[in-house]
DNA sequence: TTGAAAGCGCTACCAA
DNA sequence: TTGGTAGCGCTTTCAA
């Protein structure tokens, strides 16, 4: 035993490095068997009290801790879930991860976080990385790539429970948790509607992308309720696009509303994006807020209290969407869920009216 | 092997279960060892080409994988960095968290996250449970609890690489990656004093974060330099309060600055939700920006550009931190840094200038 | 109440 | 060129 003490001792000196104690260095120090001790610190009743009273302390003292890596393989699971999200630099995807983390951490997984930068031959890199990880399931925001879920079919055909959140959709049979898009647009657009405006313009993104079109369809619905005709010039789609380019297109989008005949007197934007680079184009062509052009819009930004004026939103609750698609597939995982019975969770927004959108000056009632 | 395969089939109709495929399994179906399957599909020169090309057609075909908890635990090591930040849910961290993945990714290390939520114990668990996971390293921004930094000496003294990001000091030697918060500080008040600016406040927080003493340091120096005094009511020092009561704190001084007889005609906010608090307080007291103050702040959000008017601001290199961080890591776990020789890497900030802090009307030159 | 041994899937060493 | 075998650290029967 002093022998092994001093070459400890040794070995750190040299390289400044202590191995990890292993079951098997704790029962040679304790004179037990390797068993007696697993099942000692597993508080098994097979173990006498003065027995796992040793084998704690020694533990305690020497600082055991087990491998997980062992257990895993031993196991055969991880104790962490994947998580794949096309960009974590992202205000709203951060919440969710953080609502993911806050449930996971609760249920005593770990996570391991992957970009696929919206590429879809990426996302399959991902789900194939997780897999040879192990986790035990796989909670995915789709990239705007992906219309084929034969990756996603086939890795829970294999027993690993899928649960999509966010970029929801019908075309995967599956757990989802999002929002409720076109009840979010609706809603934004009544609001416009009670608050005395009449000619309402909607900027979106899209063609083609789920959540957008859902957004439409609520402004759509809203127009159509109140019995005001949707009108094509009113709606602008400033396609899927980033950066630079997306930013022209909304310039341009506004330029072209405002030149109207009979331009509108509310806009309605259906992303953080739309709604930022419109208030900033709004603002470079002089239009006051609300006083010309009132303004709603999807945004996930903390800092819409704070813009001039303040912006009326669309609120997203971002920490609940992770909070509860991690929650249903930590249910899956432990067969608390049925895998078969899919269910989709669509979460009702919250409107947050400020300055932007407030009641028109001219409105009678 | 017909026997096997519907075996196969039964299993996976009752279970909805295709049980991964082993070295084993393709060795039996194969009439190879496992050794040779598992040298063939290393591309060991050991093997025949015909023997490999079998074993990796049949292992193509199956969708083999391998598994990664038996690779890491026989090898030793995971393939995985750990990472502790205090919450992922902020703008900055998910940028550095961005350029950490991007450098691990690039090295073919996954990144297991923990969040410490400035909590010295939660951050104490987060480091122990990625011991052991096996993480090959851990890239930590400590909490601001965190004084002591004995639970990061261990787990170094244990042979594992700890890198600093982004809060960094002099407490712990250690590769430390951060921003140049004295220079980044001097450089915001020269700026003000080169527009023409003479009374210059200062908002920041505090007391004994250092990264914030770093920064009054900067400002300290610049005002020196330029000959110009230091006046203790142009500083305000806005506690270590959060939400509301930061809010709150911001307003008072904001109010005690424009209320002194010869109140300050330049203000600069020492971090993110100093500057954006100072705008709104100045916004509703009246107070036209930059013409009765001008405003440069620290700010990590894109929406600078978008405030009115348009916000000056120290721009930090959030996705190099985190990417150089990373790097380093990668280094020193592979062996190409020397774990003794500690470094601390300071990146400079960008000045982006904007509306908020143009030059003064009445300057002369 | 304790211990021996098998085995999770993989790699690596050595023998054939 | 291929195969047998030991063993990574752990859990879990089954014996003692």
């Amino acid at each position: 035993m002093d022998a092994d003490i001093s070459g400890m001792l040794i070995f750190s000196i040299y390289l400044n490095v202590m191995p990890n104690l292993t079951l098997r260095d704790m029962a040679k120090a304790l004179g037990l068997s390797v068993s007696t001790v697993s099942k000692a610190l597993r508080d098994s009743y097979e173990i006498g009290a003065e027995t796992k009273k040793r084998v704690l302390d020694y533990a305690q003292a020497n600082h055991y801790f087990p491998n997980r890596m062992a257990k895993s393989l031993k196991e055969g699971k991880s104790g962490s879930v994947g998580v794949v999200i096309c960009s974590i630099d992202n205000n709203f995807v951060s919440r969710m991860l953080d609502g993911i983390d806050s449930a996971c951490t609760k249920a005593g997984y770990d996570l391991i976080i992957m970009q696929s930068k919206e590429s879809l031959s990426q996302e399959k890199s991902c789900i194939r990385q997780l897999e040879a990880r192990g986790v035990e399931g796989v909670l995915i925001s789709p990239s705007s790539e992906t219309v084929d879920f034969a990756h996603l079919s086939d890795v829970r055909a294999m027993g690993m429970p899928v649960v999509l959140f966010d970029r929801i959709g019908d075309r995967f049979g599956s757990y989802q948790v999002g929002i409720d898009n076109r009840d979010g647009a609706f809603r934004a657009t009544q609001h416009l509607i009670a608050n005395g405006y009449k000619r309402i313009a909607m900027l979106n993104i899209g063609p083609g992308i789920h959540f957008a079109m859902q957004r439409s369809r609520g402004y759509a619905d809203a127009l159509e309720e109140h019995g005001i005709p949707y009108r094509d010039e009113y709606v602008h789609v400033c396609g899927p696009l980033a950066g630079e380019a997306l930013k022209g297109a909304v310039t341009d989008a506004i330029r072209s509303l405002l030149a109207l005949p009979e331009p509108p007197d509310a806009l309605f934007t259906a992303t953080d994006q739309l709604s930022t680079f419109s208030l900033r184009a709004l603002h470079e062509r002089g239009c006051r807020i609300p006083e010309d052009m009132a303004l709603i819009g999807f945004c996930n930004t903390e800092l819409a209290p704070i813009l001039t004026p303040p912006l009326s939103t669309v609120y997203q609750p971002a920490f609940e969407i992770g909070r509860i698609a991690a929650e249903k597939l930590i249910g899956l995982i432990t067969g608390k869920e049925h895998p078969d019975h899919y269910e989709t969770v669509m979460l009702p927004i919250r409107l947050d009216v400020r300055e932007s959108s407030r009641r028109k000056a001219s409105a009678s009632a």
